[in-house]
DNA sequence: ATGCCTCAGCTCCTGAGA
């Protein structure tokens, strides 16, 4: 079983590039962040054909998200079930014996703004509402891009970044409190290479000289860590022609 | 330096991303 997760930066732009991953990498279930389209635009027949059913929930412009499956997505959740949201950003649904949540974490600008409050104030619904998910669910795995970086080892210049945005204590304190309901990275079970970022800013060449960022993850619960065979961050698709600033992060789950 | 890229949109500039 694998699964995947991946903020493309425009679905419309990127479409292409997403199938020919898919092709590449049969995964079994993917998240999508950023579509930036509309429900009415998703290009639900193009992943038919390619053998994916989905479930997604657009927005004009900005946000968008979405769960790519070869298997049915049952249970359904848009948005933060309690938490009054006009931003697409959570899409949770049931594949087999797998609570999956694919989610696009807002970004927060900067400490002090009106979208950082923003960010605080969906991380805590978040949490409350994924500890009733996880007391139904244990089996729930949480994958998307999280604007969050757990600690100095998921930035390139943690002394310059100390105290920005994705780095500040205030998120982590957010994110580590999602583990604390009982979540754990994926990514951390396994040895990984030193400087393994999932995110660099398309200016100064960032991807070029690795000035990146871990913020895509994916956390499963602790009910599943006994079956996570391995996650890996795969940069390929960084070799396209018009590529998005992130890369997708993969996780192989054994089958019970 | 609030830009350096990239994308969407009331599109030849602006807002947002991270």
């Amino acid at each position: 079983m694998k699964l995947a997760t991946w903020n493309i930066n425009s679905l419309n732009v990127r479409l292409p590039q997403v199938l020919d991953w898919l092709t590449a990498n049969p995964v079994d279930v993917l998240a999508l962040q950023e579509l930036k389209l509309t429900d009415d635009k998703f290009p639900a027949a193009a992943f038919a054909e390619a053998g994916f059913q989905a479930q997604w929930l657009g927005q004009k412009t900005y946000n968008g998200v979405a769960l790519v499956s070869r298997a049915p997505v049952v249970d359904v959740v848009r948005n933060i079930p309690g938490f009054v949201d006009d931003q697409a950003r959570l899409l949770a649904g049931t594949v087999g014996d797998l609570r999956v949540v694919g989610a696009y974490f807002p970004n927060g600008q900067a400490p002090g703004t009106d979208k950082f409050e923003y960010k605080m104030q969906w991380l805590r619904a978040l949490r409350d509402w994924l500890r009733e998910e996880l007391a139904v669910h244990p089996q729930l795995v949480l994958m998307g891009d999280y604007n969050i970086t757990f600690d100095d080892a998921d930035v390139w210049d943690p002394e310059g970044m100390r105290g920005q945005i994705h780095c500040t204590d205030e998120e982590r304190t957010q994110l580590q409190a999602l583990i604390k309901l009982g979540l754990v990275d994926a990514f951390r079970l396994f040895p990984q290479p030193e400087k393994s970022y999932t995110w660099w800013d398309y200016r100064m060449l960032g991807y070029q000289k690795n000035r990146g960022m871990r913020i895509d993850h994916i956390l499963v619960g602790e009910a599943l860590r006994p079956r996570v065979k391995s996650c890996t961050i795969d940069r390929a698709p960084r070799k396209n022609k018009q590529p998005s600033d992130h890369a997708p992060v993969l996780a192989e789950l054994q089958l019970l």
